[in-house]
DNA sequence: TTATATATGTGATAACATAACATTTAGTCA
DNA sequence: TGACTAAATGTTATGTTATCACATATATAA
């Protein structure tokens, strides 16, 4: 991990390539998904608990293997199905998202409100950023709008090198 | 597969959803691979061409053993690598994508430009359509360039229902 | 021709994901 | 409380997708 630093952010750029507090980040996160979870009535049992902590922790893309590595030394099954559904519940609920294109997840950087995240992979250092993607989805409802295609749930993802390795290139 | 037909497209729209001649969509498709291919001096070899004219001819994503059943059928090699080697080929060079949301590829609407493509993806009849996404894949590069990454490839896909099955959804 | 690079065939294996079913736990209500 | 029900978890087995490694064949170049 290097700690370059790329310019600054302000709230609605991405998340991700920047240093930060990350005990604080994963603290806020995981009391976020408490929150959630009890307005939803969903259960975050330990499992699943786990399992986004790990995510947390890492801060990156996990394959659900690796996820499921991490559940047997914490304890848990040590099948895949103990990994997936765990995996799948926080997906399904905005805490989680699936990186297609690595099949691998990470966890959420604003859950809480529904939005269809964008995301932006580093094929260097394997960092994953999180993008608030309003205008990216939406000229995409706009072109399957005039086309008559109902969009339920998108995909964005875009493969390429992060500001700290671009930078690490150049140096 | 239905023949309901959702309204006309002009150029610059979704390709995919509309009916329409082909038998033609399929030569035209083929003879743009080989001057393509003669441009580029790329070898457009017996397998490459048979599995570009399995895509064309389905007309809709195809996973890789799908690909190869159909590959071994025409007397080729009967074990993977021979399916993921020919498409790989494919798609390197624009004659090919990969749904990742699917793990499946499907042929290139518009061949020869670089371009980064979108995809709308029927989750009722599984029909793939691709559109031109220059601002779509556009906004995307805006944001980021914004923080600084350097995007080199895009995964664009959207999941929904397609003109026809919303139509038939109604009646 | 000889050398070199590219492409293909094949067997084995790795990586990703789900089906099916038994067991346990959490909530409901007589 | 205990019986009932639904949800969650554990586990076995299997299905699906993708790559590695190496031998052989084919095309291109010197
Ligand atoms: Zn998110
Ligand atoms: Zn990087
Ligand atoms: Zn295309
Ligand atoms: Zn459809």
């Amino acid at each position: 991990m290097t700690s370059l630093q790329p310019k600054a952010k302000r709230g609605g750029n991405p998340v991700g390539f920047e240093t930060h507090d990350h005990a604080h980040c994963i603290g806020t996160a995981i009391s976020a998904a408490d929150t959630l979870c009890e307005q939803k009535a969903l259960r975050l049992t330990p499992v699943r608990r786990k399992t986004l902590e790990i995510l947390l922790q890492e801060h990156r893309a996990i394959g659900a293997y690796e996820m499921l590595d991490h559940l047997r030394e914490a304890g848990f099954g040590s099948q895949p199905p103990v990994a997936y559904r765990a995996l799948e519940f926080l997906v399904a609920n905005g805490l989680a998202h699936k990186i297609e294109r690595l099949n691998a997840f990470i966890a959420c950087t604003h859950p809480g409100a529904t939005h269809s995240p964008a995301f932006m992979i580093c094929r260097l250092c394997q960092s994953v950023a999180e993008a608030r993607s309003t205008h990216i989805g939406g000229s995409f409802i706009d072109a399957a709008d005039a086309v008559g295609f109902q969009i339920e749930q998108t995909v964005i993802e875009a493969e390429g090198v992060c500001p700290a390795c671009t930078q690490e290139a150049k140096a």
